[in-house]
DNA sequence: ATGGAGGCGCACA
DNA sequence: CTGTGCGCCTCCA
């Protein structure tokens, strides 16, 4: 029997095919499957991720442009990193610019935000 | 069962 | 800008 692909199992789908160079936010996640209430759950989803994941784990940051806050520090260090390495520049204040650099799944068809 | 805390987000003050 | 509250759901003590 199939089960429903998992909340969890939606998010990592979508993860895995944000663009490098391109970012989304937990909450942008939550819109896209539907279930625009649940960020939370996506930054839990998340933290769930086993060390050796092929995902792009690095492209989800939150809403206002930042790497969160976790428990292990080093970890943010990496994320920062990564995103560095792939072209994104932060802001003097540690933020990415998300006009410039969030994932637009549909190209054109979103005006607001 | 109950209460905190967690890679969030939004509205308000 | 910061802080607080609430909604949401999962985990854990």
């Amino acid at each position: 029997m199939s089960a429903p692909p998992s909340f969890n199992d939606r998010i990592y789908r979508l993860v895995a095919r944000i663009p490098r160079g391109k970012v989304a936010t937990y909450g942008q996640l939550a819109r896209l499957i539907g279930a625009p209430t649940r960020a939370r759950q996506v930054g839990y989803a998340m933290a769930a991720l086993k060390g050796g994941t092929t995902l792009p784990w690095h492209r989800v940051i939150n809403s206002k442009g930042e790497v969160s806050r976790r428990k292990v520090y080093g970890a943010e260090l990496t994320q920062r990193m990564l995103l560095v390495k792939e072209g994104m520049r932060f802001n003097p204040r540690g933020r990415l610019d998300l006009d410039q650099y969030q994932w637009q799944p549909r190209a054109v068809a979103r005006k607001k935000r």
